[in-house]
DNA sequence: AAAGTAATCTACTCATAGTAAGCTACTTGT
DNA sequence: ACAAGTAGCTTACTATGAGTAGATTACTTT
């Protein structure tokens, strides 16, 4: 189990090639993806990562501060992949309907593409550590805030409090009909599109 | 920090009162809620679940098996008592509007009133691995079960599939909501399922 | 080539999940 | 009443994994 690198007494082992600061960066958070998606925060450790990485661990420390720092930093990069994909595709839509329509889809094929960055976001409320929680829910927030902003745009005439009722709601059944469709991967993103819009449409038009 | 017994050495301490193994295991979960609850699992340790009973750790073992075993068990009382509540809320309504209006109102009441379990159960993906999630999913399948169900009643037209993604998305929709309003206390459970309602009713009469 | 610095390592500490092995109070058969 | 059995309980351990202190090595700059 355990992969000794002897790096002292090796006779063919490679130096151990240093990287900058930012390309080692890149290529932890890489793996630490994989490894958190995979097994999950609690089943996931350090030294692992690291061994996996081809590093000692306090480099992990140095980069990232902590076991919850690493999370934090790939959640972020998930959390603005997934946004940076929604706000795309709310760019070119000439009606309420069909911006609605364009977003859910935008969303479903994300969680089909970035399986992995998918499986970290569903997954966010996995550490519970108070700091974590509220940090994910401020970025969370954006994702709401994005969303009212979207329909008031198509609906002026209702109140703030309902748009952001209703952002969360969608929001929320979003995602779990994202994890419903990894227990049945038959039902297509635009099939989950369809089933949602008739759900909510009539009561956004 | 720590608090120490001294049961060898003291003069006035009780001598432990020794419980049923029903009784024990209630008082446990009543703690374990408590903690995991407030603290998170990961933050929650068993060492101090075991003082807060006043009893040694390997009782815990004994009893839940693991902390994931525990957890479980708490997860399942709590998961147990929304179904309860929502089941008996959809027991006396005439027609399908009614019924989903009760439904909601339900959830949001047991969120309110059982702040605890809903903090548990809201949370529940916290653990991750892989034989604790797949049992939640299973829990979880009940609800979507009743809801479909109780859909079907109303809409026997829709297919089954739409008839899932609706539960799916409905109960989705409502988690989030819930959560929002842990953020807006002042928003009551009325106006949280009127909200809901007007997003969703439409799309299913 | 000397000095400086950024990347890296080895070798720890400490907290906590989980366990082995035995002790003790209550129950039950005779 | 008392011996035997068992269910509840404890102390004292191991093992793993997060996090850290301090030294070291390879590039860069002058």
């Amino acid at each position: 189990m355990k992969v000794e690198r002897t790096v002292t007494s090796g006779t063919t082992d490679a130096p151990r090639k240093r990287l900058s600061r930012a390309e080692r960066e890149r290529q932890i958070l890489a793996v630490a993806e994989e490894v958190f998606a995979t097994r999950g925060y609690q089943a996931a450790s350090m030294d692992d990562i690291a061994d996996r990485v081809g590093l000692s661990k306090p480099m992990l420390y140095e980069y990232f501060g902590s076991k919850d720092g690493l999370l934090l930093a790939c959640l972020e990069r998930a959390k603005r992949e997934l946004l940076d994909s929604t706000a795309a595709a709310a760019g070119d839509a000439d009606n309420a309907e069909q911006l609605l329509h364009d977003c859910l889809l935008a969303f479903f094929r994300f969680s089909d593409e970035h399986k992995q960055a998918w499986a970290l976001l569903r997954n966010e409320s996995a550490v519970l550590s108070v700091p974590i929680n509220s940090e994910l829910e401020a970025i969370r927030g954006q994702q709401v805030e994005l969303t009212a902003e979207l329909m008031r745009t198509a609906r002026p005439d209702l109140s703030q409090q309902r748009l952001e009722a209703f952002a969360e709601a969608i929001i929320g059944a979003c995602e779990r009909m994202a994890m419903w469709r990894e227990r049945r991967p038959e039902i297509t993103s635009d099939q989950a599109t369809e089933h949602l819009m008739a759900l909510v449409a009539p009561g956004l038009t």
